[in-house]
Formats: structure tokens, sequence, C-alpha cells
RNA sequence: GGAGAGAUGGCCGAGCGGUUGAAGGCACCGGUCUUGAAAACCGGAACGGGUACGCCCGUCGCAGGUUCAAAUCCUGUUCUCUCCGCCA
């Protein structure tokens, strides 16, 4: 499936990263060696060369065509012969529709080339998988217990919060039912949240869940991560899929829209399930509500001028660290290598909560700047103040937060011996002051 | 689902085969005037690409077609609006 629409935008986006591909071809390459891709730009400047050379050959036709063609009405009026002309004119259009034809050839591998080249890392990231990242800082301590902690599976079983095997009748693995307590601690949790970014000047959207093609194409999706989506049909050609996260929808908002500079940083905050296939994606060690097809999730997300970026990354990042605070669970915040960043994405802050029954730290929220990516994928603009010309913005995007995670933290880090689990403070007047939830 | 209307620059809006890349207005930038600002007047300014930096090419929703020449004609398509039907 092709990219269809937006054809002017495509141009724009896809010449502002071959010239910087151009210019310092060595320097990107260095950039994407620190994501672990080993890429061979001379195709690619081959084309580019080709590509220059045609259009040349082309436009300098279409220059012809065009003054020969404002001559003839004059030619005409002055009662000439134009029969030549036209007769030339007919040949010139015959070569100028060849010569395209190979321009959009070369045009085509071109942009499939860069449609799958992933963000390039900022400079600050360093290279490697997830081995290489760093901690930045925890808060809180382990919990410990003076009992044997149970499992969140067990606990939320028992509490009746959480259905797993209805959940799978009804759907299949991967999915669960929220149901009592579980429920309303779920939405509880949201509510907090949304409380927080507005009274943080966040807008708050309600986007669709279905969204074309296009929207995954912007936000880095596609066209590489096309089998990691539900895709879904009404019986129609159109490409659709549901959201696997809200930040796709939020990144195609503007799209080939120029705002004025003035409505920057625009803040934004979402709430949508998200749907992921997950193939082939599932651990022992994430049993329960780790790793869902279907998981409930704010997304906050930026549209910021580039000079404002690494404020709008801290920013976020700070604030979904403190959600986490707020909760009182332990978690750590840590800046993530290039490898184990997302594709569309130049650098990542993970904000992870410690889950118990894994002995480890789980992502909640990824804070990650996009920088340029997603505005030139989907041609997204400002009228900068400074040159009065269009530029590219930078987008940027965090959970705010995924809730998942959260339920298992909350249920095991909160978990008494009787099985009971205490409710976050925070959350108690959005329970009626409920302060336990108890077998 | 049926019928009709429409889509033009940052925005509104004229144009319906040949100096129209596009009148007019708003907004924007520079200048004159002013103590300063506003108003008024004068001027500039679309977006993208190529470039021998003189210019040139492309772009009027999108994709094709007709023509020497298309915003303008033809076909398809997407979206928007209005009316009818259906429905949470």
């Amino acid at each position: 499936m092709r990219y269809t629409g937006c054809s002017n935008s495509r141009g724009g986006a896809f010449m502002l990263d071959a010239m910087y591909i151009r210019k310092q071809p060595e320097a990107v390459r260095e950039k994407l060696a620190r994501r672990g891709f080993d890429v061979d730009f001379q195709p690619f400047l081959n084309d580019d060369a080709e590509r220059r050379r045609l259009i040349g050959e082309t436009e300098s036709l279409k220059a012809e065509r065009n003054r020969v063609s404002a001559s003839i009405p004059l030619l005409k009026k002055a009662g000439n012969d134009i029969s030549a002309e036209l007769a030339r004119m007919r040949d010139v259009g015959d070569q100028i529709k060849e010569l395209d034809g190979e321009l959009l050839l070369v045009n085509t591998r071109m942009s499939d080339f860069l449609d799958r080249l992933p963000n390039l890392p900022a400079d600050d990231v360093v290279p490697g998988g997830k081995e290489n990242n760093e901690v930045i800082y925890t808060w809180g301590e382990k919990p410990e217990f003076d009992f044997e902690p149970k499992h969140h599976v067990e606990l939320v079983t028992q509490l009746r919060m959480i259905d797993y095997e209805r959940g799978a009748k009804l759907a299949g693995s991967g999915y669960w039912i929220y149901q009592g307590m579980g429920a309303r601690l779920e939405w509880a949790l949201l509510s907090f949240f949304i409380d927080r970014h507005l009274a943080d000047g966040y807008e708050m959207m309600l986007l669709p869940h279905i969204v074309s093609y296009e929207c995954g194409y912007t936000s880095g999706q596609f066209p590489k991560f096309e089998e990691d989506i539900f895709r879904v049909s009404d019986g129609s050609d159109t490409f659709r899929f549901l959201l696997p996260t809200a930040e796709t929808a939020l990144a195609s908002l503007y799209r080939d829209e120029i705002l004025p500079e003035a409505e920057l940083p625009k803040k934004l905050f979402a709430y949508t399930p998200c749907y992921r296939r997950e193939a082939g994606s599932y651990r022992a060690d994430e049993r329960g509500m780790i790793r869902g097809h279907q998981f409930n999730k704010i997304e906050m997300f930026q549209y910021v001028v580039p000079a404002d970026t690494d404020r709008a990354l801290d920013e976020l990042t700070e604030k979904a660290a403190d959600l986490v605070r707020s909760l009182g669970l332990h978690f750590r915040v840590s800046k993530l290598a290039a490898e184990d960043c997302s594709a569309s994405m130049e650098k990542t802050l993970d904000v992870e909560v410690y889950i118990p029954s894994m002995g480890g730290y789980k992502e909640v929220s990824s804070a990650s700047s996009a920088g340029a990516y997603q505005a030139r994928r989907g041609n997204i603009r400002y009228r900068s103040s400074e040159t009065g010309k269009p530029e590219f913005l930078h987008t940027l995007n965090a959970s705010g937060l995924a809730t998942s995670r959260l339920i298992p933290a909350i249920v095991e880090q909160f978990q008494e011996a009787d099985g009971s689990v205490r409710i976050p403070t925070v959350l108690q007047p959005y329970l009626g002051g409920l302060e336990w939830i108890r077998p």
C-alpha cells in the first residue's frame, strides 16, 4: 500500500532529508550506526544525482514548451503557419512524458528508501541496546514484605478486580476484563491523570480510534511496522487500523498545516485504548497485565519550535514521573540507548515502575522527542517569526500514563499479608474516599 | 444508502482554454506620516524543487486524460456541506 494523498507533503519531507544525506552522508551513517543500522548510501546518492540530471533535462524541455506555447497565439494572430511548431511540440511532449516516467521511478525508489530509515539519534544518545540504558534517577524504595508477597494475577483475581478467564473467552489470550474495584480503580487512575494534565494547562482530546494509513505513516509506524497493528476492514480498499497509541492520531492532527508560531508550544493529551498485535512478543515473566492486546492509556503530546524541544522533553518526562511519584510507587527514570528508542524517536526517557513479582522495572511511560521526523513525514510546519518562512516543527510525546502496568505495581507494592491492597491517597477522592480494596 | 452543491495562497474569496501563480479583502513584513501607537498612504510577500544564482520547473483536493497550451474541458477518486432515508 502506497502512501496516498498529501503528495506535495511527500515532496517536501522527502527533499529535506535527502539534502542532509547528500551533504553529510558520513554523519548520517555514523548516527544510524549507533542504532545498529548499517546503511549503504551509495545507491541512494547515485539515484539522487540521476534524479537531478533528469530534472534538469525534463525542465528545460518544459521551459521550451512553455515558451513556444506562449508564442503560438501571437503567431496565429499574425497569420503565420504554425504547423511546424505544433508538430515539434507534440514531439517535445512525448519526450517529457518519457523523462517524467523515469524520474518517477527514481523518486519512488528514493522515497521508499527514506521511508524505511529510522530517526537519527540525538547527539547525547549513546550507541547500543538496552544494556547501555542509563538510569537517571530512582525514586522511593523497593517495598519490603514480612510475608510472602503475591503476584498481581493472584491478587487481582482474589480481589475480583480482573477477570482473565472470561476476557480470554470473549476475545482470546491477551485480553482481560476489568470488573468491580478493578474497573473503578482503572477509571480513578485515568480521572486522576486527566485532572493533573488539565491543571498543567494541557488540552484534552478524545479521538477517533480507527484511523487512516496516513496517520501511521506520519507517526512513523508505516511502512515498516504494519504487522504490529490491527487492521480493520469495512469491505473497501481503504487502509484503516486501530490506534496502537493515541500518539498515532495526535501526530497527524495538523498534518499538511502551517501553524502560527504563537500557537506553540501546543500541549495536548488524549485518552484512548491502545490496540496492539504483540505478535510473538510475550514472555514468560509477562503474565497478567504486563502486555495485552488492549490497554488504556493517556497520552501527552507537544508541538514545539525546535529550540524548545529539550525543555519540552524534560517537562513531559517530569510530568510522567510525577504521576507515578504521586501514587507513591517506587520507580526509576532511564535514558534509552539508541537501539532501544523506537524508530521515530531521536531520544527517549522511560519512566519505569517497580513490579515486585518480576523483581524489576517495567515501562509505564516513554517520553520521547521525534525532532522533525514526524513533522517531515506529515508536512507539519509553523511559520517562523524570525524568517517568516514555514519550518518543520518538532513533536514530542509521553504516556501520562499507561495503566496496565500501574495496576500490577499498585496491587503488588501496596499489598498486605491478608491480600488486601491500600489505595494510593491521591486516588481515594475518585473512589468515594475508599482506602482499601479487601477480599 | 439516495439526490444535489462544493474543494483556489496563512485565512476569506474571484476566475471557468492562451502574460492568471492566480483580482479583491483580511492577516503579515518594510517605508512615509506620528512624541509613540492607531488610522491613512506607498511598497513587499504563496509553497516546493532545480540552478549556470540570470533564472527555470512544478503546484488551484488527489490521480489520470484531451490539447501546442488546463485552475479552467473530460474521467476516476477522496473529503466537506445541504436535503432525504436509516440509526446509537
